[in-house]
DNA sequence: TGTAGCATCG
DNA sequence: TTCACACATTCTC
DNA sequence: GAATGTGTGTCTCGATGCTACAAT
């Protein structure tokens, strides 16, 4: 396992983070040159025109907690850090934090400075026994402003990072999203995270206008500070601010939209628990994610129109986004109707195999880990599967065909699949290569060797699918032992349908037995613990397809 | 003075 | 470090 | 049955040095 050595085959190159950070820009400037404002062209020239010192630091300050850093802290072999510091500031890239409030400068200094700037200020203060952050609140309250600054500054040099949101807006162009940064780079050179070697096309930009990507930083803005009023129980600034994004929806783009209808549902939420209905309703209309239209039918049962709730659960019926919503609909249209007193035939109860088993409770380990112990002791083989088991021989099956070349699909070398892995176009665009990939599969009555190839040949590659871990691989081993090609396609073809929908809810356990087949599934439900619509419609659908799944109930 | 927790780096 | 997922607990009808 | 809370994994690592804090 060569990737397992933590250690680089060669160590990087001086300044080798500048190189990386000047990849990232040159491919910006490339891919989205048309679509940059005046802001981030203005960077491009000014951080061209420093010296390599000046462009060095400015990249570790990058990737270090800032943006205030003291200057006696900036130290680095390769780098003259006086002139850069100069330079940086010449170019009003960096500055003295002249203007930053007190508050958010003295965390900089340590315990020890501040106690003697209060030995020094105000002696009647006892310092001695004061936390930092006691000291820090002391020095805001008891010392005038200006004596403070001018103690700060009589101690410590201070260096500014600027021109953060260009930056920003680069990282985004590059990674096509905000939760990658430079680290990716290292982390792959020395080995760490390896990223399989797709095409990457030129033909179809994630952000295609400015206003896709000034929609995004926005909205993704918004939703952080709705986030936070509503954590602080402020339900006003998080309704104005959720009735500013709504106003605006229609000319929202759609890269940003995702964010939009998490506000709607967060602020929709914090509305009705407030009893807010008619408010919570707006919102909710507006949210095109689940649960959008549950919470909008609930709201509406509650203001008593009925007739609008049975119509929407119609609505939700026939066009359900996922099995939550088919449940739903099902059970709330049902419960209306029966309070109208209209007469309705009780749902017939679907049979599922199930069984009852006695288990002594034990702190500290999981149910499913009792009951597979329990099974083990009757000569069971087994293991927890869950969802890890079908994703990873999904990832593993399909591997050319999720690195396959798409427009749009790869925008830069560290994806762990396609951007389109989860949404159902995944596989209406490679429709032709699923179809053939399943029918391949079906006339394959051991398919394991086969994958297992891949396994081997793609070990440790990161895919978000395929969990690599070692002492998963027996469990594989023993799984594809077991079933044949027909039981994977058939697991396949539905899984492929919407991977966001339907990688969740598989069966606790994996099973070997004697018979035929060989190999069984099992979902453990402990008491108090019930079916969830997605567990319900697997459980089904494996059956269907001659894979024996069923559920075990547990009691203490 | 011991140490847990962090920031940093590769 | 957030996010998705599964499970547990508490509340309400 | 519904709402709310909790825990876990995700392979995003390991070594190093610094600091705050509290135990001595
Ligand atoms: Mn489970
Ligand atoms: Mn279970």
């Amino acid at each position: 396992m060569p990737e397992s050595s933590a250690t680089p085959q060669r160590p990087l190159p001086v300044g080798y983070y500048l190189d990386n950070f000047e990849t990232v820009l040159g491919t910006v400037r490339e891919r989205y040159e048309d679509l940059l404002a005046p802001a981030e062209r203005e960077f491009l020239v000014a951080f061209e025109a420093l010296s390599i010192d000046a462009r060095r630091l400015y990249v570790r300050l990058l990737s270090r907690k800032g943006p205030i850093f003291r200057r006696d802290r900036l130290q680095y072999q390769e780098i003259a850090e006086n002139l850069a510091c100069d330079e940086l500031e010449a170019a009003a890239l960096a500055d003295r934090a002249a203007d930053v409030e007190l508050r958010s400068i003295l965390p900089l200094l340590l315990r020890a400075e501040l106690g003697a700037m209060v030995a020094e200020l105000n002696p009647d203060g006892v310092s001695s026994q004061m936390r930092k952050a006691d000291l820090i609140g002391f020095l805001l309250e008891s010392v005038d402003p200006e004596h403070l600054r001018r103690a700060v500054e009589d101690r410590v040099d201070l260096l500014r990072l600027r021109c953060l949101e260009p930056v920003l807006v680069f990282r985004l162009l590059f990674f096509g999203n905000l939760s990658q940064d430079w680290t990716e780079f290292v982390l792959r050179d020395i080995g760490l995270v390896r990223y399989e070697n797709y095409e990457l096309r030129r033909d179809l930009r994630r952000f295609p206008t400015r206003q896709a990507v000034d929609d995004y930083l926005l909205l993704k803005q918004s939703r952080g500070l709705v986030y936070e009023y509503l954590s602080a129980e402020e339900l006003e600034p998080a309704v104005e601010l959720a009735d500013w994004v709504l106003e605006r929806l229609d000319q929202w783009h759609g890269v940003a939209r995702r964010s939009a209808d998490r506000i709607f549902g967060e602020v929709g939420r914090a509305l009705e628990r407030q009893g807010e209905f008619h408010t919570a309703l707006r919102f909710y209309e507006s949210a095109v994610e689940v649960p959008a239209r549950e919470r909008r039918t609930r709201v509406l049962a509650k203001l008593g129109r009925i007739a609008e709730a049975i119509e929407l659960c119609e609505v939700i019926g026939g066009d359900p986004r996922d099995e939550s919503e088919i449940v739903f609909a099902r059970r709330f249209s049902h419960r209306l109707r029966r309070m109208r007193g209209e007469p309705v035939r009780p749902a017939r109860r679907r049979q599922r195999p199930e069984s009852r088993r006695r288990l002594a409770k034990r702190d500290g380990t999981v149910v499913e880990q009792l009951a597979l112990e329990s099974l083990a002791c009757e000569g069971k083989q087994g293991f927890f599967a869950e969802n890890w088991l079908w994703k990873s021989l999904f990832g593993l099956a399909f591997w050319d065909t999720i690195f396959a070349s798409v427009a749009g699909a790869f925008q830069h070398p560290f994806q762990f699949g396609p951007l389109d892995l989860s949404s159902p176009s995944f596989r209406t665009v490679r429709s032709q290569a699923v179809a053939e990939r399943l029918e391949s599969l079906r006339g394959d009555p051991c398919p394991g060797p086969d994958l297992m190839r891949t396994y081997e040949a793609k070990r440790g590659v990161a895919n978000r699918l395929v969990s690599w871990q070692d002492e998963l691989r027996p469990h594989l081993e023993l799984s594809l032992a077991r079933m044949a090609g027909h039981h994977l396609a058939w697991v396949f073809d539905r899984l492929s349908r919407d991977l966001r929908r339907y990688r969740r809810g598989f069966p606790d356990l994996f099973l070997a037995r004697d018979g035929e087949p060989s190999f069984e599934f099992i979902e453990v439900k402990a008491p108090g613990d019930q079916l969830r619509p997605e567990q319900i419609a697997w459980i089904d659908y494996l059956n269907e397809g001659g894979i024996p799944a069923s559920i075990l109930h547990i009691d203490w």
